[in-house]
DNA sequence: AAGTTCTCACCTAGGTGTAAAGTT
DNA sequence: AACTTTACACCTAGGTGAGAACTT
């Protein structure tokens, strides 16, 4: 019943897909954008040039290498790797709003094979969760502010509680989804909504693809997890697995 | 060339003018809105019937009966008491913006006379230091959104350093300063600027004043800050002055 | 057997007053 | 002499994965 997924080199297909330095952010409007005609597709003019850049890139592409996994608890856990982004582009004046949401990349569910330290399909996903989005608590603010310095969404938590009533981002344990970044801009005029679609542009990083778990499955996850974030020191040893996967 | 400043009684009698239960909150628009004819003078009828309550009351007048000290660094502290209220009579839908502001009490450097536990004036004021205002975090937000919980400005830091450049409020030290809070409807009609004093009131609570210092003068008001502030446990002992003190 | 929840020791990050040293 | 600055021990608050207990 299980399909193996070729884990392994499906991730480094993905990250190597990515350029080198700044990164080529993926439009991902669907309807509202044909992916051929660039960005500026009757974009309003305060979106159609802004550009996003990934921090922690190489971070990240080290962890979607060996396929990413995020913790889901009840009460709520954040995201290790931090999504963070640099904007540029901005008109300086307008207002901008600056979210995040998480779609799921297939409609699978999945699970771990230790035994050839891969994952495999185990069936038909879940029932989606609730499609919440997290707004960064800057918003609203200029685009000033926003390309000034790294906008981090290090306050986001992921929850596998159905019934969460702290805002958190709700996600299916043993599914995979697609962090996603919305830059809205702010429009007080009265055709705001005839023209809704105008006013908002999507970033898509597939190296920031993961796994919602509750317990880490791949053990070479944990090992980079403790190598690299520092609320984890405490488990960090001397020996060989650490000092091989610390590049952080 | 010293007057002695009958600290004492004065204090006492600020927090004997307060009622017990809600507080007035006293409306000091100056010019905006003559002292006698209550808060809705001309009013916009989003801010018109706006209710103010200071929280921890009790625990501001305790202070202020032995005459409430801030400490001042270079680098920010915060307040303690932190100035928290709750709001009622907001429009739900309406947007607001709340701010919080000091004023000099008077044009005097004050400086404490241990031998006699009591501030004298010690001259004429020091320039005054650049009149900031701190934007709750929250802000703009909805009337709902406001009334719904406590307000806190527990981020508010004060600061002596003139040059400062973390945005925190500059004042100088062995002065007095009234806390003030000031909250503005959000209003983007084309006559806002015309009608922008309409727009706005703002809240005193006399029992919130204080002396900025770099250190502490009055043991006493050392005594009850380790006494309640949480941050200051490390200080605490059984001996008779902070069990005098604890009432938090 | 597979997945989830809970408690815990161990961290990061930063808010306290103290006491000594520095400044004017 | 009066005031300010600095380094510090001691806290609060909360983010880690480990491992045991629990659920299905």
């Amino acid at each position: 019943m299980c399909f193996r997924l070729d884990t392994g080199p499906r991730f480094l297909t993905t990250a190597a897909m990515m350029t080198e330095s700044e990164s080529s952010p993926v439009c991902s409007l669907g309807l509202l954008c044909s992916p051929d005609d660039g960005r500026t597709c009757g974009k309003a003019p305060e979106v159609a040039s802004i550009r996003v850049q990934l921090e922690m890139q190489s971070l990240w592409r080290q962890f979607d290498q060996l396929g990413t996994e995020m913790i889901v608890t009840k009460a709520g856990r954040r995201m290790f790797p931090t999504f963070q982004v640099r904007i540029s582009g901005m008109d300086p004046a307008a207002e901008y709003v600056l979210l995040m949401d998480f779609i799921p990349v297939d409609d699978k569910r999945y699970r771990y094979a230790f035994h050839s330290s891969s994952w495999l399909v185990a069936g038909r996903g879940d029932i989606a969760a609730p499609g919440r989005v997290h707004f960064h608590p800057d918003s609203p603010a200029r685009g000033a502010q926003w390309v000034k310095q790294t906008v981090s969404f290090d306050r986001l938590k992921l929850t596998n509680n159905l019934l969460d009533d702290n805002g958190h981002m709700i996600l299916n344990s043993m599914h995979r989804y697609q962090p996603r970044l919305h830059v809205i801009v702010v429009d007080r005029s009265c055709d705001s909504q005839r023209y809704a679609h105008r006013n908002f542009c999507t970033f898509t990083f597939p190296e920031t693809r993961f796994i919602a778990v509750t317990a880490y499955q791949n053990h070479r996850i944990t090992q980079l997890k403790i190598a690299c974030n520092p609320f984890a020191k405490g488990f960090r040893t001397a020996d060989f697995e650490n000092r091989h996967s610390a590049q952080c």
